[in-house]
DNA sequence: GATGAATGAGTGTTCATTCAT
DNA sequence: CATGAATGAACACTCATTCAT
């Protein structure tokens, strides 16, 4: 149930991938250096460079899988077959989780948005941006999607649908910017800060499910 | 006494620091190189030196003069006599449109948070940190007060106050993430797009003005 | 026994041989890596490990076998039971064609005498050299020899010996330099390249065949 | 008298064109750092990049010094107003002995010319190439030219005229395989060898000067 | 025999910083 | 004030070589 649709490249591979995806959460690109994954890795940048021809491919191949994970995110509720309002709770709350339960693939996400100035110098650099461009525009048709619905059957109040799907989106963004996972690792009252959020969200579409209860704990 | 608050340091002062915005906010901090920002002004990398002894000082100059431009946008409307939604309704326009006008000043100050770890290196530095971090809550606290009192008051649906704060606030710094001045400088519907952000936001807070019109033209 | 004078090692072997011969003379001795060698066969690096245990190594013998080729070039003209004008002749004819035939190995080879200084690190490599210098020597030596037998017959004016013998290989080793085998790799006009050739460097001796015509076809 | 026509750069400049020049003539482009360079220097790599952004651009800084080196040595001669054969000789002379006085910038320039193979990936390489290429092509005309005039005259036997070029041009530059400097910077019987090899060369267009004397000093 | 993985030393290049002028 | 020179520590990337399989 929990197998990967692809298989897994190699374990090295993915075990890269993951310390890449720490590090340039960590630090960005630019200030992460390939012998700072290494050294996370307990290795040497020889076998960085064994899996990954350069730097570059190396960030490229963290940020397609964060893509995937974010689909994976919100692909079960924008299948549902619900009206429009519970599948976008459903995506929302994917996305809202995946943002904090797979933090790091997430803050590089959003951190290769804003790199179309690193200057994509070579052509090759410059077709997997324009691939993940469209790739990001696929998702946000998702969640366009829903709302044009949801504004035709007038159950959403969407002014300018696309200053407001940005703001929807940023919305559940949001945990990429404060939210620091348990160093210990332990389950984390996720469920409840997305709920929190989601419906914060939400009411800005003005949906409003009239519960004003939080679950959050206090934490530590 | 006609002399402005904080003195206008000197011309050559003011230049390097716009310039250093511009810089950072293209490349960000590691990707900048004091050439690069020295190459911007037409000068040598002297001059830069001259005035700041340190990149990290630049880059903390630039942060500094980012927080007191958003301190400037919302102060206005935070000191108005008014009840908390139009306050808060205030507040929020003023740094929504910061958020466009002053792009480069904004974009290094969210860089700059998600960046407590280039190394706090020295104990300046550690200060320097700590300083902002203290700035950054004066300034949400800010927040946080009109919307304690719009919750005490009933006009305001606030959850876990924290949460709130922080996903209402993201929103209003969303164009940080998409908008782009208009390269010929024209004036830009910059108050149009304002008010549909700050009309979505604080609908998250149950604040519905009913006014469900945008005025944003499709540009050119 | 049918077996030829020096057994051809492996089919692998040659294989190996010929290809790091093509790659040392597009790129040269340091710009070429053994990965490059081992795309060129179409395999990976092991299979030239296991050949040869380094890369001087393989260079030393690319460079053997092209010292083989250059006797073999010369020696049928020097065993002739002629007189000397002619058996230099024969030689020459001989060695300016080997230069365009083989011109990978031969370029190696030039490159390889300018090169006793790429640290020659080890008593082996030393060694190498030092047998590599000899055969130089001797091939040089199969000259002189006819050329001192011609001065000696008052049938070649020869200066300073060393001088006009090193002056009279360079010639024939001229096209190394400028020669490029076609591409389409038809028969090509080398015997009538090495004629003009041959004739030049011999009239530099005071030899003079009285034929002063040029059967080098202009190509396509 | 002895002034360069332009300005020499500065000393700097000039030591690092120097030191570079004898590194690479050594051990050829490929093999020699710029580190290696720096050290030769008695300094760091910094120094280098300091006046040349580039290996390559250090590489061809040297390449040029070197062909004016070349032109210099043979426009005497090529300015001179006399009968072809005086000027082919007294530029013969000319260049055979800057092969030997500025042997390392000759070696560089001739490793150049082979180097077309390194493959000019930038723009700007392919151009610093062309301009190389056009120059040697400059150089070589001076010398076709008076080939000619000798040709029209009847005083030199010219067979295939591209074949003859380059065989006379090789032999004047065979110095460059062969010599090496007096360590102790003696004298040195330059003119004496230069002599020999110029009179070879000539023998070979059939002329002739009757002097069948060598004057070269058997060394220490 | 041959491959893929891994390493460590090096190589070109960048850059923050210092300093003499 | 400002420049140009210089340095040293990184950094991205390459490569000869070794080794387990």
């Amino acid at each position: 149930m929990s197998a990967p649709a692809q298989k897994p490249k190699s374990d090295r591979y993915e075990e890269i991938l993951e310390a890449a995806a720490e590090c340039f959460q960590k630090q960005g690109f630019s200030a992460t250096s390939i012998d700072t994954v290494a050294r996370h890795l307990g290795s040497t940048k020889g076998r960085v460079y064994h899996y990954f021809p350069s730097k570059m491919d190396l960030f490229n191949a963290v940020r397609d899988r964060a893509m995937e994970i974010a689909f994976d995110g919100i692909r079960p509720g924008y299948d549902t077959d619900a009206d429009p309002i519970e599948r976008l709770r459903l995506m929302s709350m994917g996305h809202a989780r995946v943002m904090m339960l797979r933090h790091s693939y997430m803050q590089v996400l959003l951190d290769g948005l804003q790199m179309q100035r690193y200057g994509a110098t070579t052509e090759f650099q410059r077709q997997a941006m324009a691939r993940h461009l469209a790739e990001r525009n696929a998702f946000e048709t998702m969640f366009r999607e829903v709302l044009t619905l949801g504004a035709d059957q007038g159950v959403m109040t969407i002014g300018h649908m696309s200053i407001t799907l940005q703001s929807y989106l940023i919305t559940l963004n949001g945990p990429v910017f404060w939210y620091r996972p348990r160093s210990d690792g332990s389950a984390d009252n996720v469920d409840a800060i997305a709920h929190d959020i989601v419906r914060y969200a939400m009411r800005g579409l003005g949906i409003d499910d009239n519960d004003n209860t939080s679950t959050i704990s206090t934490g530590a």
